[in-house]
DNA sequence: ATTGATCATAGTTAAAAACTATTGATATCA
DNA sequence: TGATATCAATAGTTTTTAACTATGATCAAT
């Protein structure tokens, strides 16, 4: 069956008449008469009765015209959503981030978002890294806040800043005093670490083990909050990203590194084929101006 | 906008995948990526995401499946109608007749019908020719007993009978001893007649101006039952049609006419361009068994 | 690097639907 | 009653649409 025959059909059905009909589809009578005969052929109906004085509907031809009212009714509806969705910007944009960047950056996105972009309909989620490529992949979200590097050829990033590693101290500790401090000074102490599956952790680890230091194989924080008040509290030492460090601290000294300083790479993620690149890009845009 | 194009995407939207979903629609791949490319472009929305990997749906794409979805089922529902319907005797027929013969012929047609047709589903109207004709014109009834003549070149019909005209009299009249009677012998009689608008007063009306009979102008009854109690009252005399008369009836005599015996003849009508003639012929054939 | 899977594109053929002109059947009017 | 007008159907042709095959591009897996 085909669109163009019960549109003509319906249009005889409310004209009662094959020329008005058929002006009313911008079509020749012939071509419209055609495509109705079509119909009836197709369904093995007579639709309409027609004689040269008047045009009737019979029985079934009534009760096809209400379907076929239904059906284009529900054409335009698909045409409204298309142009109502065509402004990506006032509809969902689900975006995730790592739990050791959420807490720390996704409040200011929100109201950053809220202020500027204040139709878009944000939905955060904040998962360990595996589980939001995941659902990248499957489309569950539309971006992510991710470390790099990701390599997967589906998606696209732009890189946003980078997140310096600072060590955090105790203020008790022999080295809280230090304004700055080499890597190669630490050869004998223990940091304290995540547990695994945080890429803070993996970052941590791999600075740890090409540089030399050592690890408090012990102890495995939950989160980034916990591994602070383990420092605060005297029991170990650590290293912090810039973004999870507080102003005016008590109880902990945050020294920035010399020479190489290490850190992370933070991206906004997304797939190719993903069909909400200008809002991705719009959004991080915002992110950038936030962390300058 | 294209049901083609819709099927096909919606195939998509199900599989997830170009390939199968085009073994589903029973064409080659390329056809069907170039359907949805084009409704993609109509509507001006990206509706599924692409990679070699997979196939998703956008937001936007989600929402069109559901409508589109709608819009298939509401398809095969006129497919169903139109099978259904194929099987017009059981579906309503709407049958007109005009009172002098309705209340005479309608009752035992319903048993007839609900017999030998039980499916069909028969709807009766009894109204004054003129009305019947407006009705069978507007296709607001499927059929129509009416008397002969009737001329429309848009209608047909087919005979079903002739109904011969009686004389009716008191018991008490002189003419009441009568086994026959010739029209001629009525030049001083004065008939009871119907009021205006009845077929059967303008036939009763032809045959006493035709052959000199005088008529009671004063009085006119709304119906034939009237006329008759009026007869068996002794308030005068008429002409009754034969389906009218009653069996073995006291109070009134049925005198058949000698020589010349006027009637009228009654007959099935519709529209040349009805759609049910087949049950139209169907309940004719019933009719005049019934009669025979 | 090669292979295999998947969707897009190009070019061509086949099918569908448009158009104009005309016919046929009725209805209306002189 | 015959001429004219109306209206849907039909015929024949052109245009448009959609199918097909073959090939290309991309990317994951081997």
């Amino acid at each position: 069956m085909n669109l163009r025959g019960l549109r003509y059909f319906l249009a005889v059905a409310k004209e009662k008449h094959f020329g008005r009909a058929a002006e009313k589809c911008f079509v020749s009578q012939p071509s419209l008469s055609t495509q109705i005969k079509n119909l009836e052929l197709e369904l093995g109906v007579q639709l309409l009765e027609r004689s040269n004085k008047k045009v009737m509907l019979t029985e079934i031809g009534e009760e096809i015209a209400v379907s076929t009212q239904r059906i284009l009714s529900e054409i335009d509806t698909i045409k409204e959503l298309a142009e109502n969705s065509n402004d990506a910007f006032s509809r969902k944009f689900k975006l995730g981030a790592f739990p050791t960047l959420a807490a720390y950056i996704l409040p200011s996105i929100v109201t950053k978002i809220q202020k500027e972009l204040p139709k878009l309909n944000l939905i955060l989620l904040e998962e360990k890294t595996e589980i939001l490529l995941q659902k990248l992949r499957s489309g569950e979200i539309d971006a992510a806040l991710l470390a790099m590097p990701v390599n997967e050829s589906q998606f696209q990033h732009d890189i946003l800043f980078n997140d310096e590693f600072y060590l955090a101290v105790p203020e008790t500790h022999k080295l809280s005093h230090r304004k700055k401090i080499d890597i190669a000074e630490l050869d004998d102490e223990k940091l304290m670490l995540l547990e695994d599956g945080h890429c803070f952790r993996e970052q941590a680890l791999d600075l740890c083990q090409r540089e030399g230091i050592g690890v408090e194989d012990e102890f495995r924080a939950t989160s980034l909050e916990t591994l602070r008040l383990m420092v605060k509290s005297g029991t170990g030492i650590t290293i912090i990203p810039n973004i999870a460090r507080h102003q005016n601290e008590t109880g902990i000294t945050y020294i920035p590194f010399d020479k190489i300083c290490p850190y992370r790479t933070i991206a906004m993620v997304w797939r190719k084929s993903s069909s909400k690149k200008k809002v991705i890009r719009h959004v991080s845009k915002l992110t950038k101006k936030l962390v300058e």
